[in-house]
DNA sequence: TATGAATGAGCCTTCATTCAT
DNA sequence: TATGAATGAAGGCTCATTCAT
């Protein structure tokens, strides 16, 4: 109920919401982690845009790599939802390959953030991530790709030798996260905006270009 | 036996040459920022794995970011001496593009450290790279690509909206970067070994189709 | 005999509290800066010397410099306090100004380490200084003093051209702070004990006299 | 001989000369210890501000603090000379009071470095003094000093009780020595500026009438 | 005499983590 | 749950000094 009685003293900090304080911890420690990498942010600073102490890192997480896990898992969890919940089945198999693969570099685009965190997850070699259970996310992915490759090859507008769902998946994310994840150095390297709106789109065309072209039979 | 004759007795090597001891801690660096980036690495490590002392990276580099800084730009220099130094003159076009996309996927294949130190520079916005002058290797990619591009274009067998040769350098950087870079995460999120001898031909192999068939007239 | 009864096993103090923390690290701060000066004085040793820990001086102090900077200002509230609480009101002009003048010599000599500190801060050019609010303590000297010199004046006892107050206070400062700040280069170039007690009541009248003769009409 | 045949190489040096790289090195020393205390001077600075390399300090003075001795000595060289030189016979006797006292206020105002290297030897509880030969000096200013007063005395214009030319030279010595050396605690707590021309001239005159009025008879 | 290279000890500072309440 | 105080281990950097030439 929304009411409250007029005894009821107001409460004194901000969060009496375990959810609540363990949500902000990890929204914030997924931007410093974004930001920094592992070795470059601080607990410290973590905890100090935060609400809550730094003892509430260790209360919830355990220790920095506990949270670190905890931003990555998320990290996963966000691209797959960035990159699912679109239907292709409607759509004519190129039609299909032209929006999954605008879709996904789309995906990359907006969440530079979790590029990042993957670079960092890199860096450290992938130590962290085998805690994780891939398999509903591979399948995921596996599955969107193959079904539609499969309808192309069968309607006979997909080059039968083109249809390996795991190397689609492989082009199309490198294509998108060099985009995003490389900006400084390319972009530097070439005097080049990677950030600029026209660029974007202009770039985009040509990475849905590039998928087609592999592909058409 | 307790003495040996002649053996001299681990002289723990006193340098006295300038540029035998800055070459040995940039070497090492090299090592470190590759295997744990700019803020995983520790100066003490660096140090240690030198014959050299600690100081001595302070006497030649007035800083760890001195130090990066330099690591960078010989990361950027190996870069540039191992995609350069091909003459692509003699190839027929498509035959070109093909040479020139498996040479900058070997590159890649060829110095994984190369690789995370330009991912370590990204994390950090590229911070440092704006001291170095990229002119000359600019200008050397682009005109090779280019050069390519137009033959190709000139004789019929390249689509004219291929030819440009920004995009292109960058559909291969990002086809050969992420396949190196992005090893531990993509690897184990699909279980498959992107540091096999058979995966990497395979791949190889995908990505040289991948440029003709943008290419390809 | 080995054991003792009740008494405490050395608890190493765990102290919990903050005030008595910063002040301890403050109060050994102050002997090692009065000992050893700003740049001789060592984090480690003062923090060897408190029951803390050396992270407890930047917990508190944020830097060497700002543990510097609270080391000055007590020693300003230090002296404020040895100078002040005396009322001349009650006394003859002359006498006041014997007294005033006995008081401030005292204050020197009891307060070596305040006196050592400020000569430290003048060889660091008062670089810290600037920082305190000295307007309070500059008021109540030049109040003490002139209210007394005016009442010479007007007495008919105190020669109007000694009744500057700042003069006033300068001479006796000089007087007062030399005496204990040169102890070892004048002390030796003389041969002169001038931390033996006969030598200070000696100095103590002659700087009395020193003050009255000049102020006498 | 002073010419030199052709074939001679110019000297590829600026100095040659010992004494000259001496005293060269001596001059830098003495700016860097005034200015920044024995702890606070770098060897490296003394070095790099000379025209020779590091390792002639060490050549010449066998360590920071053998330099530093050295630098003492002639601070104490260079007050002698300031304060000496005057012929106070041919003056009355109140007539070379005044003289000497503004002598001597002028040698400390034109020699606040020597001023600022006693300061730092007196924080250093004057452990390098005690190797230096005092005698003279001592004798000279007691002499100088005691000759006046006894004068003064003969004549019945000096009061016995004042003529005790330690006490006076102390006297003088503090009202000169903390108006060079207490600038900027002094100066900041009263606003005051201690090395403005006229508030100079100002205390010189009234450090001549506080010597006269103890003085005088 | 003179120099560039090298050293070892130590200095100020920071960090992830835990304790006591 | 939550917090301010405390810790131990390092981490980057500097300094006086010496070596080899």
């Amino acid at each position: 109920m929304e009411h409250r009685l007029k005894s009821a003293p107001a409460p004194r900090r901000k969060l009496r919401d375990a959810d609540a304080t363990r949500d902000a911890i990890l929204r914030v420690a997924t931007e410093e982690v974004a930001a920094k990498g592992l070795h470059g942010s601080r607990v410290e600073e973590i905890a100090a845009r935060t609400a809550t102490s730094k003892n509430m890192i260790y209360y919830y997480f355990g220790s920095k790599e506990g949270l670190y896990a905890a931003v990555l898992e998320r990290a996963y969890a966000d691209f797959r939802s960035a990159e699912g919940g679109f239907d292709y089945d409607p759509l004519e198999p190129l039609e299909a390959i032209a929006a999954l693969a605008g879709n996904t570099f789309d995906a990359h685009v907006r969440n530079p953030q979790v590029v990042r965190i993957l670079m960092t997850e890199n860096l450290d070699l992938g130590r962290h991530g085998d805690r994780i259970d891939h398999s509903a996310q591979r399948r995921l992915v596996l599955d969107t790709t193959g079904r539609i490759l499969e309808r192309g090859v069968a309607a006979g507008v997909v080059r039968a030798d083109a249809a390996d769902p795991l190397q689609f998946h492989l082009t199309i994310s490198s294509l998108s996260f060099f985009f995003v994840g490389n900006r400084h150095t390319f972009g530097r390297l070439f005097d080049y905006d990677m950030a600029a709106p026209a660029n974007i789109a202009a770039r985009r065309a040509e990475v849905i270009e590039i998928m087609l072209s592999r592909c058409r039979a």
